[in-house]
DNA sequence: ATCCACCACTGACAATTGTCACGGTCGGCT
DNA sequence: AGCCGACCGTGACAATTGTCAGTGGTGGAT
């Protein structure tokens, strides 16, 4: 009995993926947790066999919990199961020791087979999505030009960036500045935005 | 038998709710489409009894097909399954002819029963959904100003907006001036992120 | 017929933003 | 020790953006 720990933050998708993996005769879902910050905990207390994680979750990301449940939890097989495929998601959760990427918008039927081609030792990984990935450009920015760029995501004016980073407003141009330059855009809203969709932030 | 059309764009949740749907004994998921496009078409062909669609589709939005489907299918029921609630959507949906509307984050057992409650003619409606969204204040805008805005969401500058629309710069201008009025916010991100989040947008 | 809301535009002004050139500190590397 | 990159800052300038006060045109309501 392969025993399976779902964290996923939407409850119909949870719910419905705990069903519909409960009907594999060897398949068990152990655990269900709603937020990121969950995942560590209840995997220490039920030590599950896959650990089946979606990334944007409340508290911590499902590749921050990945992290650490590689580490403290060795024997758990970490699998990302999300909504888009940013070709740095796919780069950070192999790094996090990940060994299975699936994206939402693959049939049903290939969850199940998934799950159990993990466990024999196999690494699941779409095709398209790994050629993706290696196309992909690294992430260009340093961790100061991350930073302003989240900041400046809601769309707060340069004055506010700097109060909120301690800085001046004049080093928050320059860094957007530096960051409009290797996204290749024309302004930070841009800016901010192809930096979000490549997975360049948080 | 109550039969149902399913609409939504991730295929493996509209599989796993499918599957889960076709559990129960007196359910049957008839038909299954991933676009906005096919709704109506597929609609006028299997005639269902219910339809459930979500709003973000790619094609035409679930609340567009709702429209379509109350007056060209008046048997069918519509029900709205989204994932965020915007206090405009509720709003939309209910003008639009929908009897039901449910956000995903909502538990997976109340969806089998909160179909077979439209078919015996009840509304299903979060009553907390239906306090924030009578709340909530109406779209105060208008339509030049929704359009100016959708455009601005990409971060576009002013010049590009005014090229797209066929609009003079400074018209454009004017009209995100005004929005950012109305939306109380300081900058055309902002108010174009406002405008978005409370569903005054498409 | 008059009012009103929305539409489209202009022009002027101030504030914000983006670019550039520059100076300096710090830690890691060779 | 010297070099490099990331970091933090300043000041100046041009471009973009936001505000305001106007000019008209249209169509629906009273």
């Amino acid at each position: 009995m392969i025993r399976i720990l779902l964290a996923e933050d939407q409850a119909m998708m949870r719910g419905a993926l705990a069903v519909l993996l409960g009907l594999e005769d060897d398949l068990e879902v152990v655990a269900q947790v709603g937020t990121g910050t969950e995942i560590v905990p209840t995997a220490l207390e039920v030590r599950p066999d896959v650990a089946l994680l979606d990334i944007e979750l409340p508290g911590i990301s499902g590749l921050e919990a990945a992290r650490e449940l590689t580490e403290l939890v060795p024997e758990c097989r970490v699998m990302i199961l999300t909504t888009l495929s940013r070709p740095g998601y796919v780069r950070e959760a192999m790094a996090a020791g990940a060994v299975g990427f699936l994206v939402k918008d693959g049939p049903v039927e290939e969850l199940a087979d998934a799950i159990r081609r993990v466990l024999r030792g196999e690494t699941v990984l779409d095709p398209d999505l790994a050629a993706a990935t290696l196309r992909a450009v690294a992430n260009p920015l340093t961790a100061r030009e991350r930073d302003v760029l989240a900041a400046s995501e809601d769309g707060s004016s340069i004055a506010d960036i700097a109060g909120r980073l301690f800085l001046s407003p004049s080093t928050v141009r320059n860094y957007l500045s530096a960051a409009i330059g290797k996204t290749g855009t024309r302004n930070k809203t841009e800016a901010a935005l192809t930096a979000r969709r490549n997975g360049w932030l948080a």
